[in-house]
Formats: C-alpha cells, structure tokens, sequence
DNA sequence: CCAAAACTGTACTCATGGTACGGTTTCTCC
DNA sequence: GGAGAAACCGTACCATGAGTACAGTTTTGG
C-alpha cells in the first residue's frame, strides 16, 4: 500500500509466474496428464516443497494456468481491435485492420503458435474439475460475445449480401484460430495460421463490403 | 484368401479392435499420457498380458489407433464426398451437398463429436514417436488435397468472384471442423459444429456461386 | 485331433506422481 | 536488529503404472 509501484511483486509472486509459464510450456507439449510436476520444479529450479508451498495440488495449478492464459489473451484482444477502432471510424475497415493485426501477431511467434490452452484443455477434459471447465467455457463465451458485438456494428452499416448468422461466423473466428493452430503445429507449417485468419478477413470482406 | 468373406476376422482382431475403440475412447476425453493401459484392458476385460500379446508397448497401441482413426475417416469422406458427385454434375452443387452431408453426419452423433484424434495427438506432440507424427501429418495433408482438388473442379466451371486462394480455403474446411470440435466441446453444445459446416458451407456458395 | 492363436496368472523391477511434515533460510517491517 | 511471516528445503513414504519374463491354459481353425 505504501509503494509507489503497480507490482510490489514478492520473490513468491515472480516464482508462481515462472512455474505457470514453464507449466503451460510443458501442457501444450505433452499434455496436462503427461506433465510431471517434478520436471516442471526441475526447470524452475525448486524442490517438490516449494512447489507445493504454492499450489495445494495439480488442479491448483491447472487452475492458475488457465486464469493466466484468459487474462493475457483477452489483454491481446483488447489491444488488437481496440487499436483497429483507433485507425478507422468505419467499423468494418475496424475489423479488417485489427484482423490484419491478428494475423501479424500470430506470424510473428518465433517457432510458431505454441497452442491454445483451452483446446489443449477440452481433449482432456476428465483430468479438471468443474471450477476450470467453467472457466474456460466462460472464456470462449465472452470472446464470441466480443466478436458479435463487432458483427453487430458493421451490419449496422454494411447490411451483408448474403443472410449469415452473425453468432455463427462470430464463433467462426475462434474455431478458425484453434484449427488452424492446430494444422500448423501438426504439418509444422506455421504460416497456416496467418493465411487461415487472413482467409476469414477476406471472407468478412465479402460477407460485407459493398460489391 | 480362399474364404469368400472380405474380413475372416479372427478372435484375436475383435479384441484388438475393441482395444483400440476404449482406448480411443479414453485417450479424447483424458489424454494419451493419462490414458493408462490398466484401465483400458479392465474395462475391455482381458489382462495385461493380453494386451501385451497385441501390442508391444503403448506407442504401438498409438500408432494403431491413428491408423485406424484415418482409415475410418477415409472411408467416411470417400462415402459423403462420393455420394455428392453421384447426385449433382455440376461440382459445386456436389460439394454443396456433399457439406450438407457432412453437416448432417456431424449432427447426428448422439452425444456430440467424440473429437478428432489428430488434434488431440498434436497437442501431445512430445508423447508420440516419429512415425506417429508423420501418419497424422500425412492425413491431414490428404484431406487437404482432397478438397483442393474438389475446389479446383469447382473453380474451373465456376470462377471464384474474389482471388482467394484455393489451398488456404481447401484447408479451411479441416480448420473449422477441428476449431469447431473444440468449441462444442468446450461449451457442451453439440449443435455449434453443424452450424460451422453449414456457415462454411455458405461461404463457398458466396465464394463461387454467380450472383 | 493337433498345432497355432489367444489368452491367463504370477511375480517382479523401475520410475514417478503425490502427500506429509518438520526444519531452514530469506525477506519485511516495525 | 529482532520477530515473525513468507518462501523454500529435505526426507521419508505410499500408490500407481509401465514394462518384462515366463510358464501355464484355453480356444480356435483346419
């Protein structure tokens, strides 16, 4: 209360945050069930007691992960289509800028997308207890909320062509990303996911844009 | 060779086949690490030796689990894809119903998609040796191919109205089901994937069809 | 009926996940 | 600079699971 900065940050603080990295690292390698607490303690530089002196057990950190994983990822969103309103008034150039965006931020990962957390989660889904499937349930929610609330906008303006339904090619953007993802990591060709989102971009083009 | 039956089938490959369906099983809802082979022959109730008799180790219950998720997926395009060009001459329109099809067969599984096992492998990359890699890799880069080459039949009588690129839009197809499988099981909505195969459908019809 | 196929049973090794708990260092604040 | 909390170490322990070895038994097909 007394210091100036944001993130006092204890020793403690910055350790959990070096598990939980070194552990997401290792789940969307091999799997939360496959992932062994010692060797994530071993990378970390801890013993098995400092482990658990932070998380009471493995479902703890699953936990953790996934609430870092939502927070940093709608962090990102919110940066990439906020910045998208800030270059342009019109709300489908909005889009199509921020969906630029996204693409750039995917092609920019040095060896590629490391995965998405929630679709590692959902094929293993008997390992985690109700609290983390709501979570991540709650997670894709608000981001196909998020994305119809763009929809929204943009058909306001530009009455799309065709009849789609704005919920479904919402969700589409989502399940794109995590399929792409996951092409791009099992054919070891990570430009498949910048080319996917850019696919949908020109996609939304058509949907919308005056012919 | 002299029997008349295509499948003679012996004991020994109904209980390997029944071993790969529960490990299947298992390995989509937990995980291929957190798949144990005690709990697999429990519930196909044979002991660890029997197991042991089929498959040499875990790897090679993996590896045949992939063979046989491919082949069965194999034959199920073969049948929706073949069954389309049976029904229209014209390519688009077989490719149109031929995803209506899909849509269908999508929907009409009982408790939802099982999920596709290439996506839960690849999310457990480091679990699984080479050649388990290179089968998954080589599948989806056959079915991509696949639809490529339906595109191009279509693209040919029907030039798209916008320069999208047919590969990208070839591999869109195996990215929205994936994403889709994910989302519907996330949010434990079956009918999510339907709709994506149909959306998708839509936007092929917008891609190609003369307005 | 006979030989191969398809198992069972037992008994073991080795590695690892996970728990429990008391002790020790390091930080923080007054 | 001392007290107490936070952050961590050490060790001992149990349960489980992968995998091996190997001898015996049932089942099946020709």
């Amino acid at each position: 209360m007394s210091t100036v900065l944001e993130t006092p940050k204890g020793k403690g603080e910055a350790t959990r945050e070096r598990i939980l990295e070194i552990a997401e690292a290792a789940v969307l390698a091999k799997g939360f069930g496959a992932t062994s607490i010692e060797e994530v303690i071993a990378e970390a530089g801890l013993t098995k007691s400092g482990f658990f002196y932070h998380f009471k057990d493995k479902n703890a950190l699953a936990r953790e992960m996934v609430r870092r994983y939502v927070a940093t990822n709608d962090r990102l969103f919110d940066e990439i289509f906020g910045r998208g309103q800030q270059l342009s008034d019109d709300p489908l150039q909005a889009f199509l800028i921020s969906l630029k965006l996204l693409a750039e931020t995917m092609a920019d990962l040095p060896n590629g997308h490391p995965g998405c957390l929630i679709a590692s989660i959902c094929y293993q889904e008997r390992l985690f207890d109700r609290e983390i499937r709501d979570l991540t349930a709650q997670s894709v929610r608000d981001w196909n909320a998020r994305f119809r609330t763009i929809l929204d906008g943009i058909a306001a303006v530009h009455p799309p062509r065709e009849p789609v339904d704005l919920d479904d090619v919402a969700d589409m953007l989502s399940c794109i990303v995590d399929g792409a993802i996951i092409m791009s990591k099992t054919l070891n060709d990570p430009g498949r996911l910048e080319r996917q989102v850019m696919l949908f971009r020109s996609l939304v083009k058509l949907m919308f844009a005056p012919n």
